[in-house]
DNA sequence: ATATAATGTTACTTACCAGTAACACAACAT
DNA sequence: ATGTTGTGTTACTGGTAAGTAACATTATAT
């Protein structure tokens, strides 16, 4: 039982096999690519074979499709238990959405966002996974679009693009380049952000 | 003569080969990605043959890595050609670059930072083109914070680090949703991230 | 005209890839 | 007990990948 399971390290057993699937795919895609995991790899690593996972998935394109659809679902999620930590409070769910994301930036075996890689990585417009993308990345951003308007800040469109393009740059960035301080220097930026946009 | 070279219609014929193989790999790789594209695709495009690819690149990596300097180069000569048509102007420098980028940014056609993207698709630490994307990204982050610098604007490295990210954030938001009106707004956006860096 | 260097051609190796067929085994419900 | 369903196993197809060997051809320089 040495390096045998990163994701559900004891009850990987016990899992269905095609949620065995789906995680090692997820954790595989994410950690080395897409193109660069082959399905007889995702099998073995799941602990099974690939007839199997072709019983539940119908191509690898469709696994991909639906390891996208995962992390779209845990966004969600994520807007839902913001919203049940800080109810009627968009302010503090917007500051609560950026703290959560920055600390996914510059946590290390970060590997910036699964589905804006997947973008670069597939860029066939046919794709499946190209539909998940398109609508969880647009979904987010009406989300903040909606929380900066509630929370009272001025152009809340401009104000959303601003903090989403400024935090998909620093996902990309931290693949490129170190993460020394960029932590505390997104807070900085993001605060001077909101205080532009403050009513007057 | 249908849909033959996308790159150098009429004189590829001309170019040593090293020079078509190079021109033909980085047009395959920005547009389909590294991994997608074999290198018997690239010699058959240039024209040539995979012998003459490998006796002038030691393999696919070198080759990739190659692809990348020249994108490097391209950066370099841009600041270069910036700064002669506005010598002296730092902040005139610093909104030519953005207004450069901008137009990237949104083109058709566009498929977002070509080393950017290679960092997503080559995780591996090791990989020859790493060397090229941080040294590059670094070097672009030192120059506009010394055009920034330059320009008497306050806290150079901040702004120079919000510049950055949002565009960076633009470029590779545009290959996963659509790119109207965001000329514009990135526009607004880097003039009032400029005027609050204003000296007082 | 001839030596030399660069390029082209063919064929090959080794390895991987996505996807499928046929069959064996286990669990579980009736 | 038996049938059904899900799973495992093996072996296979056809295609593509990176990289190399041996040899033929062309161009250039002298």
């Amino acid at each position: 039982m040495s390096a045998k399971a990163s994701v559900a390290p004891d009850k990987a057993e016990r899992m269905p096999p095609r949620e065995r699937i789906l995680a090692v795919a997820a954790d595989l895609f994410y950690r080395h690519g897409i193109r660069a995991v082959g399905v007889d790899a995702i099998a073995e690593t799941a602990g099974t074979n690939k007839m199997t996972l072709y019983r539940h998935f119908a191509s690898k394109d469709e696994l991909v499709a639906e390891y996208l659809r995962q992390s779209a679902k845990g966004e969600a999620a994520c807007w839902e238990r913001l919203n049940a930590q800080h109810p009627g409070d968009a302010l503090a769910q917007l500051r609560a959405w950026l703290k959560e994301m920055f600390g996914h930036v510059v946590s290390r075996d970060e590997r910036g966002c699964p589905l804006a890689n997947a973008a670069v990585e597939l860029p066939e417009k046919d794709h499946p996974a190209r539909r998940v993308i398109e609508e969880c990345k647009s979904a987010t951003r009406d989300k903040v679009i909606a929380l900066c308007r509630a929370a009272g800040l001025k152009e809340p469109e401009l104000l959303a693009d601003e903090l989403g393009l400024m935090l998909e740059g620093a996902r990309v960035t931290a693949q490129s380049v170190g993460i020394d301080g960029l932590g505390a220097r997104l807070d900085r930026m993001s605060e001077a952000l909101i205080a532009a946009h403050a009513p007057k």
